[in-house]
DNA sequence: TCAAAAGTGTTTATAATACACCCATGG
DNA sequence: CCATGGGTGTATTATAAACACTTTTGA
């Protein structure tokens, strides 16, 4: 009573993960199915929230972590929410910065191409993933390096995010408006 | 009481808009901030619904058509609602097949130019246009032809869309899967 | 024969993927 | 000096925008 939605759900959260944990949230969709619930007619609006991979958070007995591919059984029409927050991560991973709220603070190319790779659900060439995010300016170089590993390797670079916040970068895909080409940062 | 927020607004829909000319509705936002409606705490769930522009409802004396850029003062939150509306509108329509909610059921290339400018804020351009949902075997040929106008030219062909239901036309604009490009239609 | 409107052919720009190769490190 | 992993250079491909030019109509 007297809280927004996401002032809600905020709170709430805040029993399974720290809230200044939480790097990401945002609505996906009221659900209204008068029979969705058995007992009593209720809606219900679903939410994404997104934590980044570095962070570990103690959890309640009653919670835990499950391979979105490999759910147990869930309440009510539990079960559409679910694919419908991975469609909405899958989306906006390719045409917003979202990415930041996967990663940690600082990161290798690699360490970012398996975070992708695992939210798109499909292989993500490093090479490329490195171009597109630098060429949108949505990475930065730190400047340091990540030691090699016990096996060897040339160390790789570290990288963060620009901004910490979700913005489109790649706005107009087609249909976009006529005229002179945008002038390039000169 | 008993209907889904969907059945709900096409109900109270129905009295301004007749419910068979509605060519598309999707939910677009649940607005909860506890201030919104100054009398009692409320929910609100914004759609976006569209009309093809050949259709032209009665109005009930208390409603009107409002230009987009031109509106009147609105109640409480109302003044956000319009901007993401338009907003959906405008990405979904380069990146799906959502121009049918909008034409009718058959159209020359100008006339639905027309309605893609209209709703994009900018110009397009017919050939561009018709190149990009040809491509994208959005739009199919009638065979048939618009007569010339009043003051001649040549008379445009006449297209239909090939699917009147929303279908995402263009899925992965980055970080799609690699292998093989998908075979074309052969 | 001209103006208006539609449509096609072709060039250009850009972005992303693919792939070959080079670099840096530990054993 | 070799295996391992990181990174760069470059070619290829795809898509869309831009623009010149041709076609079809009415007056």
């Amino acid at each position: 009573m007297g809280d927004t939605l996401e002032e809600s759900i905020r709170r709430h959260l805040a029993e399974k993960v720290d809230v200044r944990e939480l790097s990401h949230l945002e609505q996906l969709e009221t659900l209204s199915d008068p029979a969705r619930s058995p007992k009593e007619w209720q809606l219900a609006t679903a939410y994404l929230g997104l934590v980044p991979s570095d962070v570990d958070p103690e959890l309640p007995g009653d919670t835990d972590w499950h391979p979105v591919d490999d759910l147990p059984a869930l309440a009510f029409d539990h079960e559409s929410i679910v694919p419908a927050g991975r469609e909405r991560l899958r989306a906006k991973l390719s045409y917003t910065n979202l990415g930041f709220a996967l990663a940690p603070a600082e990161f290798t190319i690699s360490e970012l191409r398996d975070l992708y790779a695992a939210a798109l659900g499909h292989d993500v060439s490093a090479t490329n993933l490195q171009r597109v995010l630098l060429r949108r300016e949505v990475l930065e170089p730190t400047g340091r390096q990540r030691a090699s590993g016990p096996t060897g390797g040339r160390p790789g670079s570290l990288f963060r995010f620009r901004t910490p916040e979700l913005e489109i970068t790649d706005q107009f895909a087609v249909l976009r408006p006529p005229g002179p080409a945008r002038l390039p940062v000169s």
